[in-house]
DNA sequence: TATCATTTTTACCGTTTGGTCAAATCTCTT
DNA sequence: AAGAGATTTGACCAAACGGTAAAAATGATA
C-alpha cells in the first residue's frame, strides 16, 4: 500500500495556489473527511465524496489525482494534529499535572475532532495500509521519548510501577473511544444523536480513573 | 437501516439443516467475519468474502440470500458474545473482585475473538445502522442494572464516587483496544505482525489503573 | 441403481465505481 | 475587450459490484 510521504502534485504543483483552489480543496478534505471517517477507504465512494462536497466528480479529480490521494491528505493533516497533545507532556511537571492535563487535551481533541477520531480508527482497523510508516518510525519515537519521562517518574516513586507505553494505550482508548464509539455512549446513556453533553461525565471520570484512587482499599472493619 | 431481528430464511427454512449447509454457513460467516471485521459493511464485497470462502458468488447466495443477511447473521452471533461478560458482574462480591474478574474476561475476549471486537467497532464507526435497537434496549438495560451495582458500591463507600456507565465505557474501551488497535500497539512496542505477547503487560496496566491507585498523594517531604 | 432433492456452476444483468477526455466555461490579467 | 490560463462539465469507459436464472452436478435415499 502506499505510504504517506510529503507530495502532492496538484494542477499547479509549482507556483502558489489559487484562491479557487485553496477554496476546493478545503471543500474536498472537509467532505471526504465526512465520508471516509463513517466508511473507511474501501466503504468510501468519490461519488459520496463529490456530493457532500457539492462538485461534480472530474472536478474533484481535477485537484486530487484519485481516492487514495484525498485520502493520504487528509491523514497527513490529521498526524500532526494528532501528535501534539502528547508532545505537549513535559519531564519538569508533577506527575499528576502532565497526566491531567494530557487527558484534558486528549478528551478535548476527541471532542472538537470526532471525525478525525474515526479516521484515525478506521485506518487502525483496516490494518492501518497506508500509516503503517508512521506509526513505526514517527509515533514509536514519540512514545519511546515520552514513555522514558513516565520511567523517570516511575523509578522516583512519583508514578506506580507499570509499562508507560500502556499507560498511554488506556489514555489513548479512553479518549478516543467518546469519539470513535459515541453512537453507543449515546444509546446507552439516552441521548439524543447530537448530544454530545457527556464530556463533561468522562473528565470527571478519566481524572478519577488516571489521578486517584478508584477502589478503595479493604477496610479491615 | 435493517435491524437485527431473529429471523434466517436459508435454502430450508424448516426441517433440519443438512451436514453440508451447516459446513459451508460456517465457512461463509468465518470468511465474512475475516472481510467485514477489516473494512466494514460498506467495504466489504461478495467477492471477496467468496474468495476468502473458497466458494463461488452465487454458491455463497445460496446460503444467505444477500449481503446485509450475512453481516445480520455475524451481529447477532456476535451480540450474545460480548454480552456474556457484563452478565456475570455479581453485586455479591468485592468490588475490586468483580471489577478485576471483569477485566479479565473482556482482556480474554479481545485475545480470543480480535475480528468480532473488530466487527463491532466497524459497526460503531459508522453510526451503528444495524444495531441501533440493541444498544437503544437490550444493552442499555444490561449497563443499567449493573451501573446500578456500580452505584450500590458507591454508596456503601466501597468504590470511588464516579458515573458507573463511564467506568464501564473506560473499561470496554482499554480492554477492545487492544483488539481493534492491535496494529498500533504492536507498531509502538516493536513486535511482529502476529504478535500477541503483548497481552499480559496489558492485563497488569489495567489492574493497576482500575484497582489500585496509578499517581500516590503528592510527598510533602 | 434409479430417483429426487440438494448443491454448485456457468452465464448473465443492471448498477455503481474509479477514472479519463475533450470541449466548454469561467477568471484573471493586460 | 481580448487572450491565456484556470476551472468545470458532460459524455464516456472498463472493471467491480450485488444479485439472478437455469442448467449441471452431486448427494442422499429407497
Amino acid at each position: 500500500m502506499t505510504q504517506i510521504s510529503a507530495s502532492s502534485e496538484n494542477p499547479a504543483e509549482k507556483r502558489s495556489k489559487t484562491r479557487i483552489q485553496k477554496e476546493n480543496e478545503t471543500r474536498i478534505l472537509l467532505a471526504a473527511l465526512e465520508v471516509f471517517s463513517e466508511n473507511g477507504f474501501r466503504g468510501a465512494t468519490l461519488d459520496r465524496i463529490a456530493a457532500t462536497a457539492k462538485m461534480s466528480k472530474p472536478n474533484l479529480l481535477y485537484y486530487f489525482k484519485n481516492k487514495e490521494e484525498i485520502h493520504v491528505a487528509l491523514l497527513t493533516d490529521l498526524l500532526d494534529v494528532w501528535l501534539a497533545p502528547l508532545r505537549e507532556i513535559s519531564p519538569h511537571g508533577e506527575p499528576a499535572d502532565e497526566i491531567g492535563s494530557y487527558i484534558r487535551r486528549k478528551l478535548e481533541s476527541s471532542r472538537q475532532f470526532p471525525r478525525e477520531s474515526r479516521l484515525f480508527a478506521n485506518e487502525m482497523l483496516a490494518g492501518a495500509p497506508h500509516i503503517g510508516d508512521f506509526l513505526q518510525s514517527e509515533l514509536k519515537q514519540l512514545v519511546d521519548e515520552k514513555a522514558a519521562i513516565f520511567q523517570g517518574w516511575i523509578d522516583e516513586r512519583r508514578l506506580a510501577p507499570c509499562d508507560p507505553r500502556h499507560l498511554l494505550f488506556a489514555i489513548w482508548s479512553t479518549t478516543q473511544h467518546y469519539a470513535d464509539f459515541s453512537v453507543q455512549v449515546r444509546h446507552v446513556l439516552g441521548l439524543q444523536p447530537g448530544d454530545v453533553s457527556y464530556y463533561e461525565e468522562a473528565l470527571s471520570m478519566l481524572e478519577t480513573l488516571f489521578l486517584s484512587r478508584l477502589v478503595p482499599p479493604a477496610s479491615t472493619d
